[in-house]
DNA sequence: TATGAAACACGTTGCGT
DNA sequence: ACGCAACGTGTTTCATA
């Protein structure tokens, strides 16, 4: 991948929903010729999906909040993240290195709610919860600066 | 906000480039009525914007990781967030309740890069800094489930 | 991989209800 | 607030280089 891709996937992280004839207008190609890059992006996976920047406050979530969980039967198969994958209220799941197996980003409606998942949460996937709670989010999903790092040959499908 | 402004609001957090025409299938409305909606959810605030969701991998940024920051000096006024913000690495920063201050979310291109970022997160912001290193994401991005809680009327502007 | 043009679909606006 | 219809713009495909 190189200079256009990667402005063209900078453009979109900012703008998902650019028009094509913006992005030719930018990267200086023609409609067709941007249009096509795109589609390749997408079928690649660099370009993964597009989504809207939901306020959370806006829409009665406004409590985030950090779960680490850890296993209470360290022996036991680790399939947390497909025991907790029906947990609406579960926004990411990332494994950690640490102390802890995971780190889970969670949206709730009130303490009451957050205490509600808790519980959900250690019964699903038999694990102990250590969380932190959000007071304020300075800023959030902030673009990648896709800088010059290529995706290797082997990554690229047919 | 009631039931067909969170469907359109669900439907564009899944797929941030929908059609006019299709959220109007999808709800059953005119496809000016839909319009109409979009575009006050979007004054509003509600939507806050478009973004192509990126594979980090594929652009050359396959190291995720979460920096808790702690202040040097308690008594000193806390500007962190302002005083990062510069730092294109950090895709998101929450303040927290708990020990430390800050949770950040960080992305590099190798253990090398984030040596120095947390180098200059320390720098920067006069903090210390723990890490936790991500070692891989089942999900992330999941869309909230936008259920039956309105902004109260005082959160919208005229 | 690029371009330009043609065919088509969509976004956008104004008006009537 | 919604629907309809007209208009302009964007998307998509194709022929060509």
């Amino acid at each position: 991948m190189e200079e256009i891709d990667r402005r063209i996937v900078t453009l979109l992280a900012h703008d998902g929903r650019m028009s094509f004839t913006d992005l030719a207008r930018e990267t200086g190609l023609s409609v067709s010729a941007v249009h096509q890059r795109v589609r390749r992006l997408e079928k690649r996976g660099v370009v993964r999906g597009y989504a809207a920047i939901i306020d959370h406050d806006a829409v009665g979530l406004p409590l985030t909040a950090f779960v680490s969980i850890k296993p209470i039967d360290p022996a036991a198969p680790d399939d947390a993240p497909e025991r907790l994958a029906h947990l609406a209220a579960i926004e990411a799941c990332h494994s950690v290195a640490g102390d802890e197996s995971y780190i889970l980003k969670v949206r709730v409606a009130s303490p009451v709610a957050l205490e509600d998942l808790l519980q959900q949460i250690r019964a699903s996937a038999n694990v102990s919860t250590r969380t932190t709670v959000v007071l304020s989010t300075p800023y959030e999903h902030r673009a990648p600066h896709v800088a010059s790092e290529p995706a290797s040959d082997q990554d690229r499908p047919a």
